[in-house]
DNA sequence: TAAATAAGTTTCGAGTCGATACTATTGTTA
DNA sequence: TAACAATAGTATCGACTCGAAACTTATTTA
């Protein structure tokens, strides 16, 4: 068997099986994907264009996918105050506690339950792939807050950090989510 | 940011970026994954019941993307001889062309593009974690023939191999295919 | 200020997917 | 061997997915 065929073989197993996996406590995969992105996402970032771009969907998809969460009582959305267009999308508290029961724990024990030096090889795998396939897209990497070019640590003012592309200050909580503007150093 | 989060984060984006580029060639997602499956498997294998397994999926829902297939012109069932109840399942010369131009090439394309090691250990790492969540879930592992404990090389009268569980014979080509019976050694 | 752009929503059509019910055929067992 | 169970698939339902395209408000830009 040659090797291309293998690794999409194997690429397209895992995502079916993640995929399957994605049915639980009443959600879809794509709602799951929306739930853990705003558990994850700073406050400049939880909106559904940030989600868009995040699941590289259509905003028309995404749109359907909110309204699903929103009828269910697991997120709320309230208008921008300065840009009127825009919306902020907030979790519940029931959207908060569902997120914590994430439908792909039982994929997170099978890795626990790996050696763990596998653990690692196969996070760091899973990492360059990732990365290496946002960058063939042209997609922007959504990365943590604090791991990022514009990120400036324990600001004297106030606030313990501060991020220089947005001109605001940064919670040590906050510099720990996944921004929409996160690049790389 | 903890590093059970950082797993299924990275887990649920792959599986989305592979899911988003099933969609090509007027394809679904679904369909590529029968169709790339129909390509690899034996001929013990091409049926809608092998493939349900396969996909993790029910018979439902192959039935409907066989259908869709078929009208298509990908693929035609033909009824079993010896088990009226069963189809066999078999991919035109257009279903052949198509699936070697995978959907996932992309894909293919950004490991290629790697570093040598970090492909191998890209590879080495998939194969690890569906292995395990396959083990975990008790799923079928649908490996190649010729890795598989009931296969005989090189018997000496007729074909070269032999399927010692099904008892029949086997090609050379026919023993680098996919197998619902596969077992390991 | 008019035109372009951007953020979201709405609608459409084909498909997905689990669940359930159903048909036909084959195996088992009493 | 007749009755029952198991197996292979199909059909239908309802909620959802997803890309595409049309559409509404806002906000920029020229």
């Amino acid at each position: 068997m040659n090797k291309p065929r293998q690794f999409i073989s194997l690429l397209s197993r895992i995502s079916r099986l993640v995929n399957h996996d994605g049915h639980a406590e009443g959600l879809k995969p794509a709602q799951w994907d929306a739930l853990r992105y705003l558990a994850q996402a700073n406050r400049f970032s939880r909106s559904p264009g940030a989600l868009t771009s995040y699941l590289g969907a259509t905003k028309g998809t995404i749109s359907q996918t909110l309204m699903s969460l929103e009828k269910k009582g697991f997120v709320v959305k309230t208008q921008d105050l300065h840009d009127k267009r825009s919306v902020a999308l907030e979790l519940t508290t029931a959207g908060k506690n569902l997120a914590k029961e994430d439908a792909l724990q039982p994929f997170q024990k099978i890795l626990s339950d790996l050696p763990a030096n596998d653990q690692k090889d196969i996070t760091t795998a899973l990492e360059k792939l990732l990365l290496a396939k946002l960058r063939s897209d042209g997609n922007k990497p959504f990365g943590i807050c604090n791991t990022c070019r514009h990120f400036r640590k324990n600001n004297p003012s106030g606030s313990p950090h501060f991020c220089d592309l947005l001109k605001e200050p940064l919670s040590d909580a906050g510099s720990e989510k996944i921004c929409i503007e996160q690049a790389a150093i």
